[in-house]
Parts: C-alpha cells; sequence; structure tokens
DNA sequence: CTCCAGGGAGCCT
DNA sequence: AGGCTCCATGGA
C-alpha cells in the first residue's frame, strides 16, 4: 500500500451502486461521488464517469479491477441467456449494469460467514467496523484494507465480538486460523464445482450458502447459485417446479434452468426482489 | 413483547 | 442423510 496513486479510466457497462449494494460486497463505504473498497490489500475508490467508471488507487493493476469489477463477463449474453421469463426480464431490466465482482478470498469467506441469520445493512455494519478496527487506511481515502487471516487468528473471541459479530465470533477467528495454517486446499479455482464447494463447508460457519456465495462472489463460479431466504421465496412463488427435497436438489434445478450464468440469474432476481 | 434476518453447528434419530 | 434447537443482536 506503498506506491504511487494510481488513477484510471475504464470504458465499459456498470452499474457501480448497484455492483456494490446488492450483498454480494460488505466492505465498501460511501464517498461524495461513488464507492471506496478494498481489493487485495490495496484500497481504490471508484465513481462513474460518462462512458464508464474512473479510479484512483494505492496500487491495484488494471488486470485485476477489471476482473474485480466483472468487466470481463459478457453481459448482453449473459442477459440473453438468464431472460427467460417476465420476472427475470423485470429483474434485468430494472438492475442494468449491475455485475458480478471477484472479491478477495478471505475477505468474502469471512464477510458471508458474518451474514448468517443477519441483515444486509447489519452485516455491512459489522464488516466495516471490523475492518475499521483491524484494517488499514491511508490519508485521502474513506476506505480500510480487510484484515488479514494472521491478524484475525490472533484476534480473540471477545474482541470479535466488540465489532458485533455476536455468535459468529468463533467462527470467524477458527476460520482465520483455518487459512493462516493452510488447513484447507486452496486450488479451488482449479476444481470442480461440487469438489470446491465440499472443501470450502470444512470452514467453521461455512455451510451449503456461504459456500455457494464464496464460489459465486469470489471465485468466479457463475453457474453458482446460494438458495436464502430471498431465492427461496422466488422459487417457491415463481419456480415451484424447481423445488426439490434437499438443498443440493435444488440448486441444481436452478443452476441447469439459468445455465451457464445461474449466478448472475440469482443475483439479479436477488437484488429486485429486495427493492420492491 | 415477539418475530425475523443472505444459516450453520451439534445432537438426535 | 434428514430433522430440531440454539446461537447474538438490531430493527420492525
Amino acid at each position: 500500500m506503498e506506491g504511487p496513486i494510481q488513477e484510471g479510466r475504464l470504458r465499459t457497462e456498470i452499474d457501480i451502486e448497484s455492483t456494490f449494494e446488492c450483498g454480494q460486497i460488505y466492505h465498501w463505504w460511501p464517498t461524495n461521488e461513488g464507492y471506496a473498497t478494498s481489493i487485495d490489500n490495496e484500497l481504490i475508490e471508484f465513481q462513474e464517469w460518462g462512458e464508464g467508471i474512473k479510479y484512483r488507487t494505492t496500487g491495484v493493476n488494471e488486470a485485476r479491477i477489471k476482473e474485480f469489477l466483472g468487466l470481463n463477463d459478457p453481459l448482453e449474453e449473459i442477459y440473453a441467456e438468464i431472460t427467460k421469463d417476465d420476472l427475470t426480464r423485470k429483474a434485468v431490466q430494472e438492475c442494468q449494469g449491475l455485475r458480478i465482482i471477484r472479491d478477495d478470498f478471505f475477505a468474502c469467506t469471512i464477510s458471508f460467514i458474518a451474514s448468517t441469520q443477519s441483515t444486509v445493512s447489519r452485516t455491512t455494519g459489522m464488516i466495516r467496523r471490523l475492518c475499521e478496527e483491524y484494517g488499514e487506511t491511508k490519508e485521502g481515502y474513506a476506505s480500510y484494507t480487510f484484515p488479514d487471516h494472521r491478524t484475525l487468528a490472533q484476534t480473540s473471541e471477545e474482541e470479535l465480538r466488540e465489532v458485533g459479530l455476536g455468535y459468529r465470533a468463533p467462527y470467524v477467528r477458527r476460520t482465520s486460523e483455518m487459512i493462516e495454517n493452510k488447513e484447507i486446499n486452496d486450488e479451488t479455482r482449479e476444481m470442480s464445482y461440487y469438489e470446491a464447494h465440499d472443501e470450502l463447508k470444512r470452514l467453521a460457519g461455512v455451510g451449503d450458502k456461504v459456500a455457494d456465495c464464496v464460489l459465486l462472489f469470489s471465485l468466479g463460479f457463475l453457474n453458482v447459485v446460494a438458495l436464502d431466504t430471498w431465492l427461496n421465496r422466488v422459487i417457491d412463488t415463481h419456480y415451484p417446479d424447481l423445488r426439490g427435497e434437499t438443498y443440493r436438489e435444488t440448486a441444481d434445478n436452478f443452476r441447469e434452468k439459468f445455465s451457464p450464468y445461474a449466478g448472475y440469474a440469482q443475483t439479479y432476481l436477488y437484488h429486485y426482489m429486495r427493492s420492491l
């Protein structure tokens, strides 16, 4: 985080408001003109620009910025694949420019462990306080880095509870410890979906839903869906034939219907339903 | 006061 | 494997 300030512009279709506020990332802060966050231990701020976005950063390179924001995802092709009915058409229409990010693995995992049995706004508060307490910032930036696994592994459960994690505090601590000690195989990007899913579930506080969030919002598995209360409601109300006996069966049915971009279908439906 | 929130772990059958 | 209960805590 010591490099010179770098600035740049990217011509692309993206709506940074929905991209940051749709519940796929929690370590972000509002600025006068846009959004501040961190990527891989460097700070960055984005704002809208006529033909796309502009940014300034302490050192994230452009390729990583494009990957982070999902700018390599073919939006028009994705829209064509996931608009299968009036509901998905409406969701795409209302959320135009929402992109799925590739968050840092550790930040994403801890964030979704914190999100369980809570709300997006409360989780955002927890994660912001966690970053403000254990991460780093720099003059001129509104954001903080996400604390590293070593730091959180060495933080006590009581201290973690003070940022509002509640009963999730021991999970955050234990998972940080497991990652710090390389107790899980970190080659998940090279694995099949089921293999990677089961590997992630070995982490403390990570079950089916959180594992799928990490696969989708960090590891680039765009055909993965996270079955939460909102998507379950959407399925029961609009796609009852997709309902299976188990989490896996239902998720597989949904994934098959919207393949190969079921994760985009899920994220657009989630954000659209929550905006009503 | 009760209920619910981007669920998961532990224990039981 | 599948079902039940408890887990903090803020907001409605």
